[in-house]
DNA sequence: GACCTGCTGCGGGCTG
């Protein structure tokens, strides 16, 4: 039987009256799994390729809406995607009189309440949401979701080994709890590295089934270098871009927020100077959410005029653009999956092949960004999710919740309901107990008689609109322009009268400065510059730092590279043939300069920041230079430098001590962790050395790495 | 060398 005919007729029809003339691959095999089994699904293809269709149509057909209940929850990472898919849910239901219902904090209260006097047909919610509902009325939860049926959740990578992945696993299952019959769940998502992961996260992992659709999109790629000097983009650089994107509709990815500025301005200049079209613009998190809708809505509806919009990770996720000619990346990107996000951006027509172009500003970033192509072009290669085992702080958070939802309830019963979690499986019921008592301990759980209760401490942390939410915001200042609010910048050097700076793809000239209420007055100005914001770097995969060595150490040239790619590429390898490499896998590089040592680790961050702990354990003097992977090594001598090299091992089983010991230097690293402060000390280290150490891996690098010197 | 995400409940003022 045609997946077709097993739809339901209403739901045929509308299919009909769309002009469809035949369902997407994923949507058939989607439809055949959904409507034969009460199976979890994880449906993974790439942007707008008709994923939401392929969870509802079965869905819409196999339910009977007319019970009482909310029959489907969709829940999604972003406000901006519930306000996307309910234009395209409730053009579905229109068909069939289901109602559908947004519920996230911009959403119409009135629509609310009417759903809690009768609840039914689909809920659109955000995790933070469910959680609120599960903190404040719980009663709710119960009234509204034990007739619970499925679950569709939206861009279910972005919650894979994330702290708020961690979070809705855990509400996931808080909500099973209250369900009459387990509820079942599909995952929507882009194609990934890891799919046991995805798989894990229904909590149900032996009865989830993936379907992929791979069909890969040809793509047309260029590379180009220009080094730049300094701070600043150089212009032969600029100029090459805007010629490049001025006939297109593109998105440019520059890696940060102050650079993303930086284009949009001076592309906007260029293009003003030689009249060109005037549609260019910036989009990021701290560009006002109603003019980053603006963009968003000109990018969706204006066929006829191109645009270029730059843009750090806001435009990664699902949001609808409407039709992308090109992809630019500025530099090489963080991860591969990452890549992989942005690419997939591009190219939705058909019948062309997705145009990528990657510009390169400094020669490690070139051969970072060939690393990642070949990686992801070649080897297939997508970094698997770095799951937290343990989530403590997460753990902290949820059991506040779980209190604060019960308003009391039994010491024994709230362990048990924690052990039960999937999200906490891998952790221990003492570390529970651990947990709880420290929390017990520092009043933000309370003894009351037989029952646990939210503690003096503990209420002002629940009871606060920002308990809802597992990460952290800094507080910024607002920028306002006659009334209109463009953006937000953080307190920094630059914010003072007089001062020009680009925000939302303009430049802007500080009037005035309150710091008493955070607002920024603005008018617009001729000049100025780039914004800065603050931020540490992004982790990076082992196996991109070797793919860097493996093209270092080849003498394959490359097609796609312009010429000055090439002969920076050609230089590099010249200036590392001073070595006699045997072995990619385990050799690396020891140079000896005249007063110092550069050691090229050609490793992961986390494995560099370890070895760096390493090193100032035993006294070595060293700097670590990210980008290159490079330590640069002083005050020792390369005999000596060796021979301690060959102890490190050895400091490693006492990595919990050493971190402790930088814990109490710097206890601004645990910054990183809303709730990681509430935790005990020696659960704080564990948190941190997840975070950013990997000793297992160091391990195995300091066992077979051979240093080679020059 | 970084990027991103969300938000209750209540009271007061205003509009229709």
């Amino acid at each position: 039987m045609k997946a077709f005919d097993l739809l339901s007729a209403p739901v045929r029809k509308f299919v009909r009256n769309r002009g469809w003339h035949e369902l997407r691959k994923i949507q058939a095999a989607a439809i055949t799994g959904i409507m034969s089994s009460d199976d979890n699904y994880i449906l993974a293809s790439r942007t707008a390729s008709g994923k939401t269709e392929a969870a509802f149509l079965p869905v819409l057909s196999k339910l009977n809406f007319e019970e009482t209940g909310v029959q489907v929850l969709y829940i999604s990472p972003l406000v901006a995607l519930i306000n996307d898919q309910f234009l395209r849910i409730e053009e579905l239901c229109k068909y069939l009189n289901i109602r559908v219902t947004k519920w996230h904090g911009e959403a119409n209260s009135a629509q609310k309440n009417r759903l809690t006097r009768n609840p039914e047909g689909i809920v659109l919610i955000t995790p933070e949401s469910l959680e609120a509902m599960l903190v404040n009325k719980p009663f709710l939860v119960k009234g509204m979701f034990s007739n619970l049926k499925y679950t569709v959740i939206d861009e279910i990578h972005s919650f894979l080994g994330t702290d708020r992945g961690t979070q809705l696993k855990s509400i996931l299952h808080r909500m099973q709890c209250v369900n009459a019959k387990p509820f079942s769940i599909i995952g929507l998502s882009a194609t990934i590295g890891d799919y046991g992961e995805a798989k894990r996260f229904t909590g149900n992992e032996s009865k989830t089934t993936v379907f992929r659709d791979t069909s890969a999109k040809e793509i047309n790629v260029l590379f180009r270098y220009f080094k730049d000097n300094g701070d600043e983009l150089s212009i032969e650089l600029l100029k090459d871009l805007y010629m490049e994107t001025k006939d297109r509709k593109v998105l440019i990815f520059p890696n940060s927020r102050g650079r993303a500025e930086e284009i949009a301005v001076k592309l906007k200049k260029i293009s003003d100077r030689v009249d060109g079209h005037p549609n260019y613009f910036s989009h990021h998190s701290s560009v006002d959410r109603e003019v980053r809708e603006y963009v968003e809505h000109f990018a969706k509806n204006n066929h006829r005029e191109n645009f270029c919009i730059s843009c750090t990770s806001t435009l990664e996720l699902g949001i609808d653009i409407g039709t992308v000619d090109e992809i630019v990346q500025i530099d090489a990107t963080y991860s591969i999956s990452s890549f992989i996000q942005r690419v997939g951006r591009s190219g939705r027509k058909d019948d062309r092949p997705a145009r990528l172009c990657l510009y390169a500003t400094d020669k490690w970033d070139l051969l970072q960004s060939i690393a990642c192509w070949l990686l992801y072009s070649r080897d297939m290669f997508v970094e698997p999710v770095k799951m937290q085992e343990k989530p403590y702080d997460i753990l902290v958070h949820q059991s506040l919740s779980i209190v604060k939802g019960n308003s009391e309830i039994k010491l024994k019963s709230l362990i048990r309901q924690l052990k039960n979690n999937p999200a906490f499986s891998q952790t221990e019921i003492v570390e529970i107990e651990q947990v709880l008592n420290h929390l017990l301990k520092i009043d933000f759980l309370e003894k009351a008689e037989q029952d646990i209760i939210i503690g003096i401490e503990g209420e002002n942390i629940v009871n606060s609109r920002n308990f809802y939410s597992v990460f952290k915001t800094e507080k910024n200042f607002k920028v306002i322009h006659a009334g209109n609010t463009i953006g937000e910048l953080p307190f920094s050097f630059q914010i003072a009268e007089g001062a020009n700076i680009l925000l939302a793809a303009r430049i802007w000239k500080i009037r005035s400065v309150d710091s008493e209420s955070k607002k920024i007055d603005v008018i617009p100005a001729k000049d100025g510059k780039k914004p800065v914001f603050f931020g540490s770097g992004g982790s990076i995969h082992p196996k991109i730092r070797e793919k860097m060595l493996e093209i270092l150490c080849g003498d394959e040239e490359y097609d796609f590279l312009d010429r000055s790619g090439h002969d920076e590429i050609k230089q590099l390898r010249r200036d590392f043939s001073v070595f006699n490499l045997q072995n990619i896998q385990t050799d690396r590089l020891l140079f000896k300069a005249e007063n110092h040592l550069c050691l090229f680790t050609f490793t992961g961050t986390l494995v560099n920041h370890t070895l760096k702990l390493l090193f100032d354990v035993v006294g070595i003097k060293n700097e670590l230079y990210e980008q290159s992977s490079m330590f640069d090594i002083s005050d020792i001598s390369a005999d000596d430098f060796l021979s301690k090299w060959k102890t490190l091992p050895k400091y490693l089983p006492d990595m919990n001590v050493h971190i402790g010991n930088s814990l109490k230097d710097k206890p601004i690293q645990m910054d990183f962790s809303k709730y990681g402060v509430y935790l005990p000390e020696n659960l704080q280290i564990e948190l941190l050395k997840n975070k950013y150490f990997d000793t297992g891996q160091t391990d195995l690098f300091l066992k077979t790495t051979k240093i080679i010197e020059n």
